[in-house]
DNA sequence: CATTGACTTAAACGGGCGTTTGAATTTAGC
DNA sequence: GCTAAATTCAAACGCCCGTTTAAGTCAATG
């Protein structure tokens, strides 16, 4: 009987337990931002996890299935951390525009606190960049969607630096986002280059790191392009 | 016979003409950017490339030998521009230390121009991100000696950064270098999120704007950290 | 013009893939 | 404690993967 995978798949709290849905989840995130979505079998993946071979399928009904439930799971805790932080300085700014360090905060502070510290946001960013281009269409859907999360940042942004046009200010917030990106993505390679000197140890440090160099590249002089 | 597939592993040149590699590599650096190196199989590749299936094996080994001989054709070309360009920057300081400026110019540009204009550099660094974590362990090694190449770099801005302690300097650049991945792995979200405002159509200005940005970032004021 | 060697081709190979099945087991309601 | 649904399980399904094979093509060579 798969009525189970339907009615799961609808509502979050069914009935039955759900350390299953949670258990796969959990390791499907690990694998895939170690490998990729299409590197990881789902042998690997369940043997990895502890539960049957035939499990993902019915919990989520196809590894597709899987890869977007496990991008909504994430997406949704840091946005909503994202979003807390920006409100939380638009209040201590009491109505007027927050300094551009503060809406930096904001959008940095939650990827890295939530990659590093909670286990079922650990290694989100890194499967982002993952999921472009190898996911299914309505994975990749999702993440444009997600874009609407960041419009309020680029609001927040563009009139706190009012001397920029708006284009500009979308490219640096870009460029911010490549930044935090490059905290998941490449850190093998930081480590070799610095010969271990650099390490994601410190996550308040490495924080205020990324915080200095966005703000500073988001308060750069503008000079008219092109 | 898989004669020929050693030799022309060993030999760049060999007597037969090269235009069979060279059509794989071009499809296989296309592919490998838009999916995944596990996500493309070896009959979607060729039949995109307009050869024998057979072909990948006979020329390359393996497809994973195929990965390496691709990373190895991209790696050389951008390293060589960017060490030609550090070298100028360097000739026309005078024997003394390039303005910060320069020497980010000359990271950025041929990464930039190079993606956009060859052929064979096209997608490139959007390549290389997939690489990291999904291919063999022979390409990942490949990456990490990369670093070699950095490490110019990052001599050269700590020479130009005089107040910065070593490791941020480290940092900086890593954040540099994600800052140029942005524009290859995340465009898409750019362009959704600007409503089509920002696009990658006038290289010599997003040029100057990752210029830049990089540059503010590698001048912000040093806080100690942690 | 026969021979050689580089290359191409179509066909096949075993293996691992995502998925499905149907029976066994556990869980929850009465 | 029975019933019925929810879940787990081992086994199998068919498909597509990377790779290999062996015959075929073609140009250059002597």
């Amino acid at each position: 009987m798969k009525a189970g995978a339907d009615i799961a798949a609808d509502m979050e709290s069914t009935g039955g337990r759900q350390d299953t849905k949670e258990v796969i989840l959990d390791a499907a995130e690990k694998l895939f931002a170690e490998k990729t979505y299409s590197a990881v079998s789902l042998r690997e993946l369940t043997q990895a996890a502890g539960v049957n071979l035939a499990a993902v399928n019915y919990h989520f009904g196809s590894k597709d299935a899987l890869l977007i439930a496990l991008f909504r799971r994430g997406a949704i805790e840091l946005n909503r951390a994202r979003a807390r932080l920006l409100r939380e300085a638009e209040e201590r700014a009491g109505g007027g525009t927050p300094p551009v360090r503060e809406i930096v905060a904001a959008l940095v502070l939650p990827a890295i606190r939530y990659s590093f510290t909670s286990t079922r946001l650990a290694l989100y960013n890194q499967f982002v960049a993952f999921a472009r281009g190898d996911g299914p269409a309505e994975a990749r859907e999702m993440l444009d969607k997600e874009v609407g999360h960041l419009q309020r940042f680029a609001l927040s942004l563009a009139r706190a630096l009012p001397h920029l046009p708006q284009h500009e200010v979308y490219w640096r917030l870009h460029f911010a986002m490549g930044v935090q990106h490059s905290l998941y993505t490449d850190m093998k390679r930081l480590e070799t280059l610095s010969g271990g000197l650099c390490q994601l140890d410190d996550l308040d440090a490495v924080a205020a790191r990324v915080i200095d160099y966005v703000t500073a590249g988001l308060e750069a002089p503008y000079t008219a392009k092109g």
